[in-house]
DNA sequence: GATGAATGAGGGTTCATTCAT
DNA sequence: TATGAATGAACCCTCATTCAT
């Protein structure tokens, strides 16, 4: 059918743009991981991408929007699948596991690792992308987390009330986990799943008091 | 006494040389914190800190020496404190409320917590950095924290070994406390003492086993 | 009459055509007009015209061609219109007030006001423009203008032979009305219908000598 | 006397820091002059000016800062000659006559002819550049016209009082002189002062009616 | 030692032009 | 013929570093 023939041809055409632009955010996750967002080179971009330089203002206004559609596009997703795990009705400990296990495999082992240390390290020069990353990540899932955990502690698997108050801490072990990585880890490896685990251990105890 | 006057003058010049140093140093520390390596500007910080641009460099090689002094100077002298606290022999929990109270007092209300967060944030771009930090701050902490739990575990101080494992479990919301402070503060602030007690309390049981 | 389909269907195109080549040379005006030539974009260009960029290349060799033959289609239909009026013989100063409202409706009122600042504004850098427009516009106006001063002075009309020397100074009034309405309209409005009339007062006298 | 070093020094310093600066003046008038504001490129300014072209910055804030004060430099001075000149009480043909051989000599001669281009050229696109120009050019020396012709014709020296009317016509000719002499003196050479005497003549007749 | 004017390489961004569709 | 995504040279401006005073 000749009359599909447009609609093909702009179909490849929309795809190769689209292919291009997903180029561009990953060779932009590479430099700016590597360099920072201030040091980072377009003209490095553009060449890793294997596009010319005036090609990434086709598809971002600048420099700027350039990195927070990267961190953007790269979370959001994430989001959706923690706080649809975070909804499930299962034991608390099997849910922490769960938790932990989602953080290693789609967060640690993935490049949503090196947007999360982006964020934490450009985000002190970038209160938009702070704010951002709060309203449409941060707040979700410590809502998500804190709901979950009432539910935990009205079951009376909870020891503590800690992590009711601070959501936090069962972030921070995984934070430091990725900031390790990036900073210590050739000087002295850090097994994360044991890591957690034994953050995990604390909350809900390796074995119960006097068991 | 006339004698002393070369003296004297040399001392003061001495002096002056080393307060301009010390003038620079703060100066870096404010405008790397605010800009970040890259972004900060050397017309800032001698501006800033009251010198000709090119005054500094004669006290500094470069922009990264600077840096680099920068970070050095500023945490070892805090090691020292550390691991006499920690060599002390007083019940754990007590040695923990004490490192706490260190931590929030020394590091969290001074200009270590710029320090900690360039670490963090710079550390990447900067290898040699991450590995100084190690060997002449980390790695002593973390060693005189595993000595002091040992002995606490000894004296049936622990309800868990999560710690002695990874001593890191002690310092993450310590950093993320930091972190969260430069990120997040504004839009939810975070009672950093009430924060870490209630890590501890996941340690060490807000109320003993038993009790 | 399925004979002429095709020639209509092609009348039909290139008259769609033409009508493009027209948009593009109105829509080019405009921005060169707003914005001088070099700071002009094409982008806008084609934007206003309602043509894709690639389109602007179809009809013109490059933006310097577009910029050339946007002036030359623009004035030359007005001297064959000013030659005629200038042949025409009745008294001097009936001729002149007829070109000053020839001059206002024709020029002053119209894009052709646009066009010779535009020779104003960008001839120093087109020194082909200058030379098109001094031979095919100027100079045939000159001549004209030259040729019934003489018919005039000849009939004892004008008062001094000054215009007759230099017909610039019929000129000059208009040009600096025009440049003015560009540049200090906001500030001090002026009347160029009186502004001209009070040139030709100098050259006819307001009321002729002796009367 | 060593004490005047250091002022003589200094003194050498600010100097030859005015000199550059002059001389990044005079190459911009060249550059700005042959290719237009936007055309012009700070290199080759920089280039001919022989200083860096980071040394641009160190005296003007940025391109259009050094367009702005290039104007303003050039043509002050002379307003004040202007306005002095016409204060004087003297026979209103000899003031013209005065008036046309300062133009010719302070600059028709000098590059204020270039400046005066610049403004009409560029004008349209700077409404700061027109504005400071009518205020502190234009105004100015339109008053002090319009108040040399009013004492002129209160003693029945002035024909007609379309000059007080429109102290335009007087400029309109110097104006065109300054156009045609960057646009056309190659095909037809314009005589300056002929041609202003000419516009002379006309306003005070060249000889009185019937004289 | 101290200064700060001068340097010039470098990077973000724009836009005339091309060409595959 | 018409499109508009892609190109990459060009240009403004910054800022680490130097050096004459």
């Amino acid at each position: 059918m000749p009359a599909e023939t447009p609609r093909a041809t702009n179909g490849a055409r929309a795809q190769r743009s689209a292919a291009r632009r997903e180029a561009i955010l990953a060779a932009a996750l590479d430099e700016f991981s590597a360099q920072g967002f201030t040091a980072a080179r377009l003209d490095d971009v553009a060449r890793r991408a294997g596009v010319a330089k005036g090609t990434i203002y086709l598809h971002f206004r600048d420099k700027e929007a350039l990195f927070q559609e990267l961190i953007g596009s790269v979370l959001a997703p994430f989001v959706d699948t923690l706080e649809a795990a975070l909804a499930a009705d299962i034991p608390a400990r099997a849910m922490a596991d769960q938790i932990v296990e989602l953080f290693v495999t789609q967060v640690y082992g993935t490049r949503r690792q090196e947007v999360i240390r982006l964020i934490v390290t450009e985000g002190p020069r970038f209160p938009s992308l702070a704010e951002f990353y709060y309203r449409h990540v941060l707040s979700r899932v410590m809502a998500a987390m804190r709901e979950w955990m009432r539910r935990a502690a009205a079951r009376g698997e909870l020891a503590s009330d800690a992590f009711i108050r601070f959501p936090q801490l069962m972030g921070a072990p995984a934070i430091v986990a990725i900031l390790w990585h990036g900073l210590f880890e050739r000087f002295e490896p850090l097994d994360v799943r044991a890591f957690l685990h034994a953050q995990l251990d604390l909350v809900f105890g390796r074995k119960p008091c006097g068991e």
